[in-house]
DNA sequence: TGACACCTGCTACATCTGTAGTAGAATACT
DNA sequence: AGTATTCTACTACAGATGTAGCAGGTGTCA
């Protein structure tokens, strides 16, 4: 599932916390963006329309609650920046991230832990679950 | 500056080799993409409005090349995703991709000797270049 | 019981995206 | 030179996106 940028938005307040109103999302808008009411609540009824959320009634009082993960909408979307910007090849792209500038060396470290552990941990299972 | 899908796929024929032509750029397109030459032609024609590539003309036949890397497009659409999918935190995001099944053993021992070799060398650099 | 606040569904609309068609100029072949 | 080929510039157009307005229903408090 592709979120656009405008859902990301609304998504990443409703996993932070759900089931929420429309009224209720809008009022923790981040600073910075200063969007209409309605602007939510169209945001809203297409994530519905599309099923990445369920809406549900309290008498007239519509409830939102997400379907779709917070790790299933990452999945997608690094999927995605995958297949467009690194042809699908996962070990460069993350070479690529790993000489980025700006991962400093606590992250290096706390990175190198996490791969080593993994790599006691599942050996040799490389499962090709993807795509 | 960011690209749109097909805008991904020609910028991928172009970095490959350039400069070149609509019709070499056409004949390139991966199997599965069965695009009229007028599309490739529009899409080269908007990535040079965007400036993300150059035409020069030689007699009245365009070539192109590109102005924008494959290094900074890559960046950007990190830094994109980061922000909408990981609220700008590069370690969450480092996390959630080394957490990733199809991350090979060997790409993970690849990967630690990346990082610890990063970790020798720049030490506590932590250069702020970014944004 | 009316005035106000707030909610909902529906509509709007400019811009961007994805994908392509067409006409006329330049080139190339015979 | 005439005809086929191939470019280029320009135009088209439906669907997605970003952003919002409006009208009418509902709750609520004096």
């Amino acid at each position: 599932m592709k979120l656009t940028e405008p859902e990301w938005l609304i998504m990443n307040l409703l996993w932070e916390k759900y089931p929420a109103n429309a009224r209720g999302i809008f009022e923790r808008l981040p600073r910075g963006i200063s969007w209409a009411y309605t602007t939510v609540k169209t945001t809203l009824d297409r994530l519905v329309e599309k099923k990445a959320v369920r809406k549900k009634k309290d008498g007239h009082i519509g409830y939102y609650e997400p379907l779709l993960t917070r790790k299933q909408a990452r999945s997608t979307a690094i999927k995605m920046l995958l297949n467009h910007a690194f042809d699908g090849a996962f070990g460069p792209m993350m070479h690529f991230l790993a000489e980025d500038e700006n991962l400093s060396s606590k992250h290096r470290k706390e990175l190198i832990k996490i791969l080593s552990e993994k790599d006691k941990s599942k050996g040799e299972k490389n499962g090709r679950t993807n795509q």
